[in-house]
DNA sequence: ACTCGATTTCAACGGCCGTTGAATATTAGT
DNA sequence: ACTAATATTCAACGGCCGTTGAAATCGAGT
């Protein structure tokens, strides 16, 4: 692994444990056991060391995440696919990486629901990575929801973002409150909880009167 | 105002703003109006000072929502509420806190988000506030949906959970990705849909087969 | 063996960090 | 007017911050 990995490696776990303002570039350069300095070679600054870790799984994530909703797409030729399976192509592709034991992962989507909550970046960095791909997840939701008016669409997606990037945080949050009942860890519990729960709430906003 | 009050307000906004790690005592102190060390004479530190804006409207917070759930169930002497009166119970204090154009709610709810997001405070800190006022909520909810098991009802919470906080963190991203069709401080587009929404996914996770 | 670019080390810069102790001002009770 | 508690100012501590420039090392092509 190329010490520019180890550097991006090191910052993601960090990022995501302790944000952006509360990690120094020292910690991730000694995390990555390489000089601090080093850092500056391969990075412009620390705020471009934290783009790169955004980005460099953000491309892959939107990859595999089109991929699974055209192959939805491709097996309803005719008709549209329902909403259970377009936000099951959301979500699974998630579920697939977290159990395939990708600690990786992880960190990266810890990092992503401090960002999506934060003010100061989640209204421009999530726009920057995601808007083309969840406005491609939300024009096939209108197809499958033709009487719903874009306004519900997209409050819709704004309420399945918030319950996803919380989800994928495995705060431990769940495990307090449930005094261990249901753990944040545990993927299969959400795969079969999730996209019934957000479809249902799609659906609710379509059809009411 | 007392000096303590105006740290408090001071502290609450820049640390909604920026985070615990992105904001210094010398930050908050100056737009607090007052020397950096009254910061240590008012409070034990800078992580004493956190814990008390965040305690400040916990406290009040769970007051109103603990109102609005008996008010609801008192109108129901005989039977049990519906789970959207419950759930409206549980968000209608914060769109009336923010409706009254309280510009400091507005800060303390963009920092809950954060904190809830937060793998470092996210499960601790959330618990510490207000597990005793959720815990309570899902008792009514449990008598609303007495075929829902507890695991499906955690699971529900959380989902609406990650929706609340995003919601009112009020991050201007579904500014932008609506392209203006939506404005994150709409708050009579979110009255109108966030109880409907996630009524509809308790439900459909309580009577799926 | 030599060169040249890519990579890594070393040492340092000015500046801000959280926190403290002692000195001063303010206020309320007598 | 004196006192005693409360509130505020001032100056400073050691330490870590992001960043940089120059020197050293390495590795592939000749």
């Amino acid at each position: 692994m190329t010490t520019r990995d180890r550097i991006l490696d090191a910052a993601e776990t960090l990022f995501a444990q302790d944000g952006y303002a509360g990690v120094s570039v020292r910690q991730i350069m000694s995390q990555a056991g390489a000089d601090v300095s080093l850092a500056y070679y391969h990075f412009k600054s620390k705020r471009d060391l934290f783009d790169q870790v955004m980005l460099r799984r953000a491309e892959h994530l939107n990859d595999i995440r089109l991929k699974a909703l055209e192959a939805v797409e491709e097996r309803h030729p005719d008709d549209a696919p329902t909403v259970e399976e377009i936000i099951g192509a959301f979500t699974n592709p998630l579920l697939d990486l977290l159990a395939a034991d990708h600690e990786e992962w992880k960190h990266y989507f810890r990092l992503v629901a401090q960002i999506n909550n934060s003010p100061e970046w989640g209204g421009e960095l999530m726009t920057r990575y995601f808007d083309p791909l969840v406005r491609r997840f939300i024009g096939a939701l209108r197809k499958a929801l033709p009487d719903c008016s874009d306004e519900d669409l997209y409050w819709s997606y704004h309420f399945l973002s918030g319950a996803l990037t919380l989800t994928f945080a495995e705060t431990g949050r769940i495990d307090n409150l449930s005094g261990g009942v249901c753990r944040s860890s545990d993927m299969a519990s959400i795969n079969e909880r999730m996209p019934t729960f957000l479809a249902a709430g799609f659906r609710a906003l379509a059809t009411r009167e």
